[in-house]
DNA sequence: ATTCTATTTTAGAATTATTCTAATTCTAAG
DNA sequence: CTTAGAATTAGAATAATTCTAAAATAGAAT
């Protein structure tokens, strides 16, 4: 593992966030002044290809980069914050009903956040 | 509805495919030689916020317009072609275990499909 | 039928995210 | 120290999507 691949994981795994490529840049850029996006999405692509870290695709933004650890999405529809939320390991029974050895699965859940309801009672 | 807006409705829930904003562009000016993608941009955005078809964020790739129809997906993680999978529905439980009224949710299946396997197998 | 207003569509520029290419730098082995 | 392969850099290129302003359209009101 290069020395940038190290610092984006470490970046990654210390973060409660769901980081896109631009915010994991800005926070290495603070360390390594030198360090340009390329590289950051260069060792981003890696990562995921060997399983370090998960891709998270959003439609209309940036994709989010997190831990493995395995948890859930909840996604507000009107705000965009993204909140962890561990649902039920779903793996063995999606490979019993499917047929086929799954790789990883990608839970994200649409509602609206607590935050926005509130606005909306105004 | 707008004519188009119920032309790419149509069109949507006619295919069985997962289609793009490009590919339903194509699709669409086959019968309406004028029209233009920012159209369809347009009015796939109207239909997704009224709930009448489904988006589905892709990494390194467009989005994928979809029948509301309950189902999940399984993409290859080699070619990137998208199944449908009917797993069960999750709703009623994410509901209680989240303890929030939830909009909808997405679930995307990581794997290699057959076709790539037997490829490997070379 | 004509006018008016709001909505939809169009055209194309602009923006954003990401990848690509080639040059440069780094690293570790010989 | 030299060299080969890998990583990083710089910035151009590409792709997807949105934005803006103008033009076209539809339907209501006259």
């Amino acid at each position: 593992m290069t020395k940038y691949a190290k610092e984006i994981l470490d970046i990654i795994n210390a973060s409660s966030d769901h980081l896109t490529a631009e915010e994991i840049f800005l926070k290495l850029k603070k360390k390594n002044s030198k360090v340009v996006l390329a590289t950051i999405y260069n060792n981003l692509n890696t990562l995921v290809k060997n399983g370090a870290i998960r891709q998270i695709a959003i439609s209309g933004g940036s994709d989010r980069y997190d831990k493995t650890v395995r948890h859930d999405h909840m996604i507000c529809a009107k705000c965009g914050k993204i909140s962890d939320f561990t649902f039920n390991d779903l793996t063995r029974k999606i490979t019993e009903q499917s047929g086929h050895k799954i790789l990883s699965y990608d839970l994200k859940i649409s509602y609206i956040c607590d935050d926005c309801n509130n606005i909306e009672t105004d």
